[in-house]
DNA sequence: TGCAATCCGACCGATTCAGTCTTATTGGAC
DNA sequence: GTCCAATAAGACTGAATCGGTCGGATTGCA
């Protein structure tokens, strides 16, 4: 129940995109140099947001990442399922995957994916506008 | 943003202690064979929610577990809590650890803040008594 | 008093995570 | 037209945590 660092790193280089003026091209080292994130991971990092959607990018000189979005519509629910994957508490949250045991007699589960929801529910109430803003 | 198995495992074994009318000794190979668990890693689960105080144990011939709370008293966030540790999206949440770089200037974090209590609040709004229901 | 059943703590291999390095691609300068 | 610098994209390595196994300590019963 814990973010990976990655994640935490990827939410803290998002807000400090989102405070730049909408449409300019930022590289990793710039978002790096402002949130102190390393300079390999952050440009790691971006390559993924990127590859999930959130970010589009332009190789060559003078290229660099924007936001694929505006900041209201990319909640935080998005920026962790593009760094760690699909948010489920089980691996039977996920329809595709049947490595439990205990499928079809499981008597716990309809419970649990009700808690999913409600999880997934709070991280998608999070826009990344609201993120951006000063504390 | 996923339980780790044995927090997976936990749920599915208290849920299944909670079937059982309050008050009787519950073995862990008993409960290991009622869910499908490994009996080694049931015994060390069973310990691990022993020592968060949400089983009572009792050692030697007879012995075994019981509820130490009614099962409407223990939440799903108590369980997780007790295998995983602290339901903390980030390190700088539990207020003992500070090794973030950006503390103090980080203006992302009241936001996870909150985040992090809705998930919380998800969690602990789901009772074992809810969890121990047939379907 | 010996035995069996049960919980408790230490140990080990495997998977995933975090970070670094190297390579490919693009645009501008000469 | 050619070279160079800047940038993103992908492959690789070390480290931490997870999941599981094993032997030891404790208690009640015959």
């Amino acid at each position: 129940m814990r973010l990976t660092s990655l994640a935490d790193y990827a939410v803290v280089m998002m807000a400090a995109a989102a405070r730049h003026p909408a449409g300019g091209r930022l590289s990793a080292g710039l978002l790096a140099a402002e949130t102190g994130v390393p300079v390999p991971t952050a440009q790691k990092l971006m390559g993924r947001l990127a590859a999930a959607g959130l970010l589009s990018s332009a190789r060559g000189t003078g290229g660099g990442f924007t936001l694929a979005r505006e900041a209201v519509g990319i909640s935080l629910a998005d920026i962790i399922e593009a760094v760690e994957g699909p948010i489920a508490m089980t691996n039977c949250i996920t329809g595709s995957i049947h490595e439990c045991a205990l499928e079809g007699s499981c008597r716990v589960k309809p419970h649990l994916n009700a808690a999913n929801h409600a999880v997934r529910g709070a991280l998608q109430g999070v826009s990344l506008a609201a993120l951006a803003e000063a504390r």
